[in-house]
DNA sequence: TTTTCTATTTTTGTATACAATCACGATAGC
DNA sequence: GCTATCGTGATTGTATACAAAAATAGAAAA
């Protein structure tokens, strides 16, 4: 597989993956220069990183000032949280009126693939078809904005995610969670699923509390 | 004033208007070179003024191919809608319960400026007190994470924006659902408030499906 | 000491040059 | 005739050079 083409893309990455590991300090200044020299590029596909990290919220640019790492706080971490909770149970919502058979088929296929996985304790498989089951569900909706808009949310929400925190006892209670949520919504009821998938991803912002309390708002990157 | 630094900003504005006013077709692809002749910058900051334009969503970067315009469809328009409806709505229902005194007051500040200016019929003060007021109640939410990025979807949607075909009737009504809407976070009645707001947005929308039906999918630039 | 202005240095923004990749058409093979 | 391969031109990605703006430091004045 080639890992070519593209070196802003990929210092983006890096860069992201630094700065959610707290190499960086929030409101610290990026020196252009300093960060290409290491990188081992020009500024030219720097400048294009940091554009894109700004998408992303991890770096604000200030015309004629610089780049300022802006890492999340725990309050905005739970503030992202409460959006994205708000975001699922609004598909949740939506995918109950509008979802077609064949969505619906694949949705059960999800949770089936979830089940298995839990059962023979594969956590990759696991987040593979949890991940499919919450993108069905985006899907279904019926409002494709909407399913971008939360796609790229939970991508901004990811670089902070640490999933070794889920293999606890989170995982089971999730699969019971996902099981009520479906449940909800073969009856019709889509406040009542929207209400619990609400819950269910601000369950899972618990464990990103765990994650933040034990690195703490400061720490190094490997 | 001065109009001056940031080509690249200047750039992104004059192509965010356009591809707004229908300059260009959904799909089409924008040449570097030829743009940056039109705009008389070298490729630099128009690469930079296409970044932003993905950020927004006007355009698509499609890495060693280039960029293409993603003018969004009327039923992309009323997704959009949809989602601003429901943050909107998310809004209200947590200001109905975080809104602090002070915000309160400036709440009732900006509602009393909406019915001066209706009263006198000043068009221009109308529009900056209702998004005076529409600002302060992202605010109150008490998300600040939820207020940037409804700010941020206000803005996406502004360049669709025709103030003139709301001056009808529109604007009356927009008065009462302000109101009722205040009324209900008075009350304490966070989801009322909610499903009001969401009708004054949805409502909303409908103006601009009179604007795409009258420019059609394909417009002049001027 | 504090402030303000200025000269210098540093850093950001833009233009240009070069390299890599892609699109397209011609040609060869089946 | 159709597909595949290759070569050429066009287009994107990156490096470098230059211009403009801001940060810094130092000196002069209050």
């Amino acid at each position: 597989m080639p890992e070519k083409s593209r070196a802003a893309d990929r210092i983006c990455s890096e860069i992201e993956q630094a700065i959610a590991m707290g190499a960086y300090e929030d409101g610290e200044k990026l020196n252009e220069v300093a960060l290409a020299r290491q990188f081992d590029v020009s500024r030219t596909p720097l400048r294009e990183a940091l554009q894109s990290l700004q998408a992303i919220g991890l770096v604000e640019l200030i015309p004629n000032r610089g780049a300022f790492v802006r890492r999340p706080s725990m309050t905005r971490l739970v503030e992202m949280f409460e959006l994205m909770g708000e975001m699922e149970a609004l598909c949740v919502k939506l995918a109950t009126k509008r979802i077609t058979p064949a969505q619906r088929l694949r949705l059960q296929e999800a949770a089936r693939g979830c089940e298995e996985a839990l059962s023979e304790g594969r956590a990759d498989d696991y987040y593979a078809a949890n991940g499919r089951l919450h993108g069905v569900i985006y899907e279904a909706s019926g409002n494709e904005f909407l399913a971008e808009e939360t796609r790229r949310l939970l991508r901004r929400l990811s670089p902070f995610r640490r999933r070794q925190l889920d293999v606890t006892g989170r995982l089971r209670a999730s699969m019971g969670e996902h099981a009520a949520i479906l449940e909800a919504m073969d009856r019709g009821e889509a406040e009542a699923a929207a209400d619990l998938m609400r819950v269910h991803i601000t369950a899972l912002s618990r464990t990103y509390d765990q994650y933040i309390a034990a690195v703490g708002p400061r720490a190094e990157a490997g």
